[in-house]
DNA sequence: TGACATTCATAGGCAAAGCTCATGAATTAA
DNA sequence: TTAATTCATGAGCTTTGCCTATGAATGTCA
């Protein structure tokens, strides 16, 4: 056999109290318990640890000299179980993952500021990627899990679909503009627009789906980033074609979102994970707070209410 | 329960090998009881540390954090043993006792060169103590022992004589000095001496023995180290009168002791301990390297035999 | 000094922990 | 599909660990 923890924790109360007695009663074990234990734990080391009588408990140098590390193992020992507890308790940690550029723009602030109210010492580390680098990114960094515009199955990854954002024209509320509740891909055609440019995935599924179905797409104004789009759309010189989950409105309070329908589109918000690898309590509990937000936001089942009225 | 080294020796293990299987293996117990230990450590924890299938066995995040935790603890175990161990066997530590002069002086320094070169990696700790001191302070300091000219009883100690010095003579190694077997106290009376102080303990013990027999020492010089006595002696100034154990005859290689009879005196050297108190093992080891070169000294046996021829 | 109280050690007995063996389930390799 | 590997689980046995009771030693107080 060998040391164990048990033995020090007996050793140690012995040390300190001088006194096999007083130290059982503090660790809930009977005065012969505790004699064994050291017995045991000199029988082990090999060393005398106490010169004991019936009247008095002497340790010995070699207690002195083990006392100190047999100290810091116990405290070592607690110290992980309350490190480990905590990151149990998701009171402590980690979270490291990764956002598609889409996502993390307008949803995700929404749900850090959420997170970090709940969970204001755990650690996040959210990396921007593109896209199309999900997937690869995710089996091979340390992120446990990313959250982006991707659908479809992949290898040893299981996709959840958080919430639906609707292709939507966005524009500045106007009179005009607020009394739609939505607008048809033709009517866009009559009016200035800003579109991502033909290489992004949002503008692939648009072109691809219009393209179905005879129409085409014919913005005024192409950009490369979402921020842009909407920059300039605040500025008069055009409606937005985006998800409509891709509108910060804290960030573009000018700004409001109506469904575009014939075809009504819409683009996921899925969350990514890595198949037979549990998630960190953190990162659960970072995911569970992303549920509950993008719950509360309106999904496509309104879209088609509207669609059909 | 609580966790134990056990389960922290098969998680470090597991967590290194990526495998319960082999990780048992190493460790000397079977699959099954390995999986067990870190099922236990799981629950202990409240932490998954693996996500495992029956393929592959990833340590989560939380198993990164514990592992570095788990192995400072094993290795500390480990050290707790190891250093015991050494010190069980006299291979390390540190042997602090307290030495009068007149025992430090010609005995010891045999004892502590026998010693060292046996034990090279003990640390000596020897403290010059007058004669009255070690009792005294033996109770009261960390001092495992002390050795010195002490007899009688004293509570709470030890006593043992390890060996015993006649009173001599020593002078120099003339031809009619060194032909002589012993010397009686009357014989003094007309050579030149050397002696202790009446305050020293060994001065009091020659005055009280010889008023005694109605006779008395009256010395030439009277001095207070010995040292003094003995370069004096080696001077040529007198016979200097003390225990033949407190010459050091590499010190003074000119000079001899001749044992004085009529009364034959002796002193002895004697080994303190507190009772109820185990040397360290450092320490008996000394205390053993002491008796054997003790005992190699010529005894008052000797002496007594000469004495009556 | 003698009765008492306290403290440590030990023995017997029992409950629980820990291990092994056997088996099952899952997954990869051939 | 079969075979092989690996982890999990259950049954059963052994060992450990603890408690109760008791004994021995020692200090305390009358």
């Amino acid at each position: 056999m060998n040391v164990t923890l048990r033995q020090l924790r007996a050793f140690t109360g012995v040390y300190r109290t001088r006194s096999i007695t007083r130290a059982a009663r503090a660790l809930g074990i009977t005065q012969s318990a505790a004699s064994l234990l050291i017995q045991q734990l000199e029988a082990q080391l090999g060393v005398k640890l106490f010169d004991r009588s019936t009247r008095s408990v002497q340790p010995t140098l070699a207690a002195d000299e083990a006392f100190h590390a047999a100290e810091r193992m116990l405290s070592d020992a607690q110290g992980l179980s309350r490190r480990m507890r905590d990151l149990a308790q998701a009171r402590a940690g980690r979270v490291a993952f990764l956002a598609s550029a889409g996502a993390a723009s307008a949803l995700l602030p929404l749900v850090l500021a959420k997170f970090r109210a709940s969970h204001p010492d755990i650690e996040i580390d959210m990396r921007d990627v593109a896209a199309d680098d999900l997937v690869p990114r995710l089996s091979t960094t340390d992120a446990e899990f990313a959250i982006g515009s991707v659908e479809g199955e992949f290898a040893d990854m299981t996709v959840e679909t958080l919430t639906r954002g609707r292709l939507s024209a966005i524009g500045r509320r106007t009179a005009d503009f607020a009394a739609r509740r939505a607008l048809t891909w033709d009517e866009l055609a009559q009016l200035p627009t800003i579109a991502m440019r033909r290489e992004s995935r949002i503008r692939m599924q648009i072109d691809q789906a219009l393209s179905a179905q005879g129409k085409r797409l014919d913005p005024t104004y192409e950009v490369m980033l979402i921020n842009t789009a909407l920059a300039m759309t605040a500025q008069g010189l055009g409606l937005a074609i985006l998800p409509a989950t891709m509108l910060p409105a804290d960030q573009f309070p000018t700004l409001i979102a109506r469904p575009l329908v014939r075809p009504a589109l819409t683009r996921p918000v899925s969350l990514l994970q890595r198949q037979g690898r549990t998630l960190s309590p953190a990162a659960q509990a970072f995911v569970a707070t992303a549920r509950a937000v993008l719950a509360q936001q309106p999904g496509p089942g309104t879209a088609r209410a509207i669609a059909q009225k």
